[in-house]
DNA sequence: TAACTACCTAGACCATACTCTAGGTCAAGA
DNA sequence: TCTTGACCTAGAGTATGGTCTAGGTAGTTA
């Protein structure tokens, strides 16, 4: 699997994954004969992980802990980071809802001027 | 109220408040006799808004919509854009809610191994 | 063989949102 | 009067996260 297709498969863009890369964010690709980075099934696991963690707004310097901890196989560290990541979530959802909240009570006073 | 109080009150910083006003985010202060700013309660309350949507993750470009028809005193323009913001909320609440079940799911999986 | 496509590198460029610096004014307190 | 602190302007610098360009290689397709 080259960068074209790993890239559909994770709806990554091309530039993006290299500059993943360049940033130590994911380790540095294997490459074939040609030169070109190779692909494997882990990598897209990975790379879904840091779209999926980057959508929910970690920033990249906290998802390279967890791609980290990932690399190494080592359960309890990815565990760790993603506990707090969900702790984080849960944090975010708290805030959402009060925005919500204050911001469904502006227009129910806005709708009744 | 000089840019230092207004700061203070809505916690956004000096310097962020001149930026905000240079962008056109929010209107030139009028000036006192030294060339100061001077705010009144109808700034705080705008800023304070601004924040709040500024830390629910909606871009300058969009608060700038919002603060246009706060100075109109358009009541339906601050109606639908707050409304639309609303649904924004709602979209980031659902999505929020996915990534919390996906990484719910992967942290019960990581503890079972 | 020529064109076409996907890939490569290094590095420049971009958008967003600040954040700070230099150099200066002004008013009040010691 | 001198110093301190809050303010001013214009513009430079920073952090984050990409996004693109130039110039080139390699394999496949007409």
């Amino acid at each position: 699997m080259k960068i074209g297709a790993i890239s559909k498969a994770t709806g990554l863009g091309i530039h993006t994954i290299r500059f993943y890369e360049k940033k130590g964010l994911i380790h540095r690709a294997k490459k074939d004969d040609s030169g070109h980075r190779v692909y494997n099934s882990k990598d897209v696991e990975l790379l879904n992980w840091i779209a999926c963690m980057k959508n929910s707004g970690m920033p990249l310097s906290r998802i390279e802990n967890y791609a980290h901890a990932f690399y190494s196989d080592n359960n309890l560290a990815s565990l760790n980071i993603l506990e707090d990541h969900l702790n984080k979530l849960y944090q975010q959802q708290a805030d959402l809802q009060h925005y919500i909240d204050v911001t469904s009570e502006k227009v129910a006073r806005l709708k009744k001027s």
